[in-house]
DNA sequence: TGTCAAGTTTGTCTAGGACGTAATAAAATT
DNA sequence: AATTTTATTACGTCCTAGACAAACTTGACA
């Protein structure tokens, strides 16, 4: 039995969402204490749960919210449509995280990186690795806490092979960060770690920050270059204005390189705003920075 | 120019209670866009950062509500007591974070830890010295941008110590979490880097657990004890509703140690969560539980 | 000095209404 | 038939103002 405050905490549904829902679709309908006050039975907390996800992928809220447990399952069910067992190869990734097997996954991953050199690791193992995890959880087959458990190991590997090519000299010397909103910081590492190969001069800034203090830190740091990171939970409006805004806020010669799956679904290439695919692409894109900066 | 929801965000101080302090106090006084919304300048954003955190200190609302700047500056010097400049050995270190000089300040950091050993570096140094940080930032001297310059670098040290440490047969098993709501990582990583010196066993779990996950993860990983932090972000309700409910939900024979500046406010000790003041007592803490563990 | 009762302060909850933006459906264009 | 443009609906967030319990302060008394 949560109150309302905890149920926001809980689900990650606001309380005056939940209060609206209540009024418009008849769910939730928690029961009330001496004071009026809503109490939410755990049923319904659970049932929320699996709504937010459901939300999260896509579905609209007048096909999900009210319905009956069961029928939010089939809906998960239809929803996640293809199968993730395209990649044989990294099923005992998922073993060992299903398993909880922390130091045996970091191991793994640490293996694999001096198997495949850092390029091919990150688009053969890493990234795919990344996206089926993400998968799982959709389906419900991996919880949050060993998602977490995944991208703490991988970060580990990451940030120990970034520090050993840490370059204080490297040009270009790039700046990473994420906007508010952005809580996904792995497309950014994945991005130090191949722009650190590349020789750049790297520094991070923690992700959400505000557009005024990412320009502020660019400035500090004299960076010839910031790249940013969108993944899918971005909308391709908050992409495209916090692009804009943080263009017009920085100097005309400090570049923006932006990733990650949020930009894939931009249509337009803004002004003076490099949109990045893939990870080779930002290889092509760094060696194009060098050659122009050579001759000078 | 931030909205409500903006400015709840930015501060801490909940949609409810600004409106709440705007018909009592008549402080913060909005200005109003076209669809009579409120819009908060940047000024009284940051009195109402100041003002959050003279509360967190303990002082009462009535107090410090609707004061000018210069005497909330006041205030807090009142109620700190020391001055920043009373600690001039960490001075140094501040220096390099006006600076930049990331590197430069991570060798720092890396050669007190090396110097004065881990225990007396978390209690002489990175504890003032964050706690110093945020006082800077208060006072508008130090900006976000350069705080997260300070703490990434802290925690990639911390990091590593705690990575030579780590030792999957140690005891207890320990989990280590934050809250819903509870962004402060640090407190939890120099709990973590204490008790790995103490020979437990650690696992990281990422902050921002629901109490399920929470609960999950440490019946999966089957430890001993969770360890949580709480900074002064949360209310002493927040901290004592999540507590008990976390109590509620988890088995009985896991424990549960709560550290940090939010828990410091609470009265009473529940059943079976024990609440941790300065780090030196955790390490009491967890002789007593492995004197209480051995004879059986 | 410590404890208890009465009084005050303060944050969170309640209610329904309003409105802009995002997502969909429909229409018009290529 | 495929794509772009426009209309419509869906949806979350913000608004007002009042109520109440928990936390805190004060003062009386042992």
């Amino acid at each position: 039995m949560l109150n309302i405050g905890a149920v926001e905490r809980e689900t990650g549904i606001g309380k005056d969402t939940l209060r609206v829902w209540e009024r418009r679709y008849g769910f939730p309908v928690p029961v009330r204490d001496e004071r009026e006050d809503r109490l939410y039975p755990e049923e319904q907390v659970n049932r929320l749960r699996l709504i937010k996800r459901l939300l999260d992928m896509g579905l609209r809220p007048a096909k999900v919210v009210g319905q009956a447990y069961p029928a939010l399952v089939a809906l998960l069910e239809d929803s996640v449509g293809q199968q993730p067992e395209d990649h044989p190869e990294l099923q005992k990734y998922v073993q060992l995280i299903k398993g909880h097997q922390a130091s045996e996954l970091r191991l793994a991953l640490s293996r694999a990186l001096l198997d495949q050199g850092m390029n091919e690791y990150l688009s053969k193992t890493v990234a795919p690795l990344s996206h089926l995890v993400g998968e799982y959880w959709l389906r419900g087959d991996i919880r949050v806490f060993e998602e977490h458990l995944y991208s703490e190991q991988v970060t580990v590997v990451l940030r120990s092979a970034i520090e050993m090519m840490r370059n204080d000299r490297g040009t270009p010397h790039v700046l990473f960060a994420t906007l508010p909103g952005e809580e996904h910081m792995l497309g950014l590492l994945m991005a130090e770690a191949t722009l650190s190969l590349q020789g750049a001069r790297c520094t991070m800034l923690r992700g959400q920050s505000p557009i005024n203090e990412i320009v502020a830190a660019a400035i500090a740091h004299q960076v010839d270059v910031v790249a940013l990171s969108f993944s899918a939970v971005m909308t391709p409006l908050q992409v495209k204005d916090g692009l804009q805004q943080l263009r017009r806020a920085l100097p005309q010669q400090i570049l923006i390189w932006a990733g990650g799956t949020g930009v894939a679904r931009q249509r337009s290439q803004d002004e003076g705003v490099q949109l990045i695919g893939p990870l080779s692409d930002l290889i092509k894109v760094v060696v194009e920075w060098t050659e122009s900066e050579s001759p000078t």
